[in-house]
DNA sequence: TCAAAAGTGTTCGTACTACACCCATGT
DNA sequence: ACATGGGTGTAGTACGAACACTTTTGA
């Protein structure tokens, strides 16, 4: 095998070339990455939102996102607007779903790849505030900018559905946790009531929280235990088979 | 308020400006759909691949897929690849999961947007058969081109998951099935062993069974009744919250 | 001693598991 | 008659739902 390409080493250069033609041609879109950052705060479930980057344009409050870069991975770009916009690191993240419908966006055609993210706001205190960067409960959220709405609803539906079936929801609480706290946390998230006893029982059963031998502190009444989550023993012990059932 | 703009008119165009170039820029990515098709035949599992597009450069099995144009819906796109490659219509279909990592194509940075899609293989003969496009047992995929056996694995994954919580699975039978066939099917998705008097429990409890008062034709043995699935009346009835566990 | 929330057990009904026999059909 | 798979019932167990009282703490 010489300097000199043969038949077949031509053909697979000029297939090469017409596959990197086509990508590099006028076939490409605007890709971005938005958001939906979840904090859990006075027993009440929150989002992060800030003013639309657009904020002459339609002063609603947004989720944050920012332009996917050209050399930039998807899931470092949702990493990358976490950190930019508040400072954070080191967070639960996880892609919920993407957006093409074609006029979503008024500067033109973008697709955007949805994150869902869990923090822990006592821990974490928000380090940057621009563009009126704040908590807003899940509950008032309404009409947000662009399709960010649709966006919002749907992570938090798969919010609700994930955290019943896995331990998602010990990323929005301290490390170390009332039973209470953890109970009002999932209140929070599926907006319902669940009876205490029965709660305590199934999480015990589990048996995947650890106790810390620690009570809460500067209460006006009787203080409960700490706990926090086994992950290792879970990540051992999960589930395989949940069974039919719709 | 006359055709001369206002500060307030000028900031709102200057502010859209800006936005537009932004997305106008060179900021801006190839993106791809690819289809994992699975259907069910023979009592197995099956997925519909194709010779990759860049044959001469790696000779293996691929999803089928195809850029999204810049003035297309993304549901649109995966609908068009399934039409363009099979000639197939009107089949479930859905969103699975966006892959962005840099280097997943040999010809330039291409983001993909996975979909999942279902078919009833008796019903829907392929009519294009373009690079060797053909249905292949599940549990012999190995190595497809690209990240193609990655999306394949969690394409499996989520239908493993899906199939139980949802009545996906009746896509994939004719119309009328009899139990010994949907028992097959969820077998065979899930690669395990049911037991026959329990699984049928299992589904005339649920109640969205519909009695046909038709029976299998041309079997060596006793035939099985026919049924098929009530969907209003699931939709009706479906259940709201299965509970924690994990 | 009072207020407020922690902590704890039992009963009941439902749902899953495991398992074995008779029945209908075609050869 | 026989081979093949269709169709059914029961007993045991595990789990979730409903429900009320005693205990601890700080004020």
């Amino acid at each position: 095998m010489g300097t000199v390409a043969n038949g077949k080493q031509v053909k697979k250069i000029k297939s090469l070339l017409a596959i990197q033609s086509e990508v590099q041609s006028s076939n490409r879109i605007a890709l971005s990455v938005d958001c939906v950052i979840f904090g859990f705060d006075e027993n009440k479930l929150k989002v992060l939102l800030m003013r639309s980057d657009l904020k002459k344009y339609q002063s609603k409050w947004s989720l944050l996102g920012d332009l996917v870069k050209p050399d930039e991975d998807l899931d470092a770009a949702a990493y990358r607007i976490l950190k930019q916009r508040t400072g954070l690191d080191d967070v639960y993240l996880e892609q919920v779903h993407s957006f093409g419908k074609i006029n979503r966006h008024p500067g033109g055609r973008v697709v955007t790849v949805a994150y869902c993210s869990l923090i822990n706001i006592q821990h974490h205190k928000l380090k940057i505030l621009d563009n009126e960067l704040h908590w807003h409960d899940v509950a008032s959220v309404k009409d947000l900018a662009f399709d960010h709405k649709t966006i919002f609803d749907l992570s938090l539906q798969r919010l609700q559905k994930r955290v019943q079936e896995h331990p998602l929801g010990f990323s929005l609480l301290p490390n170390k946790f009332s039973l209470r706290e953890l109970q009002n946390l999932y209140e929070a998230i599926l907006s319902i009531k669940l009876d205490r006893r029965n709660f305590r029982k199934k999480f015990f059963a589990m048996n995947f929280l650890v106790d810390m031998d620690e009570i809460e502190q500067n209460l006006p009444h009787r203080p409960g235990k700490l706990y926090k989550f086994d992950y290792d023993k879970y990540e051992k012990n999960k589930k395989k088979w949940s069974g039919i059932d719709f």
